[in-house]
DNA sequence: TACTAATGTTAGCTAGGGTTAAATTTAAAA
DNA sequence: TTTTAAATTTAACCCTAGCTAACATTAGTA
């Protein structure tokens, strides 16, 4: 059964919340480093082409923050920035973007699933989706699918 | 039926992103004043007090980094603070402190519920307890305790 | 082609949260 | 009660990510 669990003795809350902090993050970019390369993403599918405005116009954050945090993408070689020019993904940069939006992807249809209205499932996917460890994501997608095929029966 | 939902037209995702970052935060306090917060309830309710030591052990930080947060915390009124001697949550910051524990308690819940193991779905709450929406807590609740009657069942 | 408007970048500053090194204060031991 | 050790705080920094104002470039219009 999907929902087989067994209630473990409650475990010192402290220690897992140490456990949780002492954990160094090995991923090298940053929470917000991946909201931008998610924007980055979506607007060069859908228009081909990704401006400093649309980008500020999406994540709501003036033009001259754009272009400093895609100068620091172009330098972790995420992208490639040519000033005035415009920007192009490196294989990095869309590994990073299409990983953001399977997540955000997989967290809306999870919370849709449950109830949750699509606009605070969407702003909720926004902020969890750069929370999620890999074991997570696999049995939250198991859970999903699950969850699909007990409908459609 | 608790997965009783329908699949909406996938709306523009950039329109979703987008509205997701426009909401200016109404909370008045940041993540790591929660972190911190909820440290703190949980020390004073294991041993009764919280030490400027105990709290950088638990939120790998160094000593003056809490001194620091501490200090903020009780500008905003969220603890009382004397120097040298000691902190007591006031209301408002057990009020804060409460909801993190319930939001992280509900989340590890979840998490173990579909396979996530121990450890990782405590990493996971740290990072998402944060990010719930009033609504979204609400349907996980409810998801949580539907599962549990049907397991029992 | 010359001028103007729109777009993009640089400069200089702010706030949050972190660090190490150097005081202070409190607690423990002699 | 003095001396030493542990705990805590202050000082002086760092980095990320944001902002406004000023400047530079590109694109569009006359
Ligand atoms: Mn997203
Ligand atoms: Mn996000
Ligand atoms: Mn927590
Ligand atoms: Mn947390």
């Amino acid at each position: 059964m999907v929902l087989g669990y067994t209630m473990a003795k409650k475990a010192d809350r402290l220690e897992a919340i140490r456990e949780a902090h002492s954990l160094e993050t090995e991923t090298a970019h940053t929470d917000r480093m991946e909201d931008y390369l998610e924007v980055i993403y979506e607007l060069i599918k859908k228009k081909g082409y990704a401006t400093t405005i649309d980008i500020s116009k999406y994540l709501n954050v003036s033009s001259p923050s754009v272009t400093k945090m895609v100068q620091k993408l172009d330098e972790s070689g995420h992208l490639n920035y040519e000033k005035y020019r415009g920007i192009v993904l490196t294989e990095k940069g869309t590994s990073v973007a299409e990983g953001m939006h399977e997540k955000h992807n997989l967290l809306v249809e999870f919370l849709k699933m449950i109830g949750v209205k699509d606009d605070i499932a969407n702003i909720d996917a926004e902020g969890i989706e750069h929370h999620l460890h890999p074991e997570t994501l696999k049995k939250l997608e198991d859970f999903v699918k699950a969850a699909k095929k007990n409908i459609s029966r």
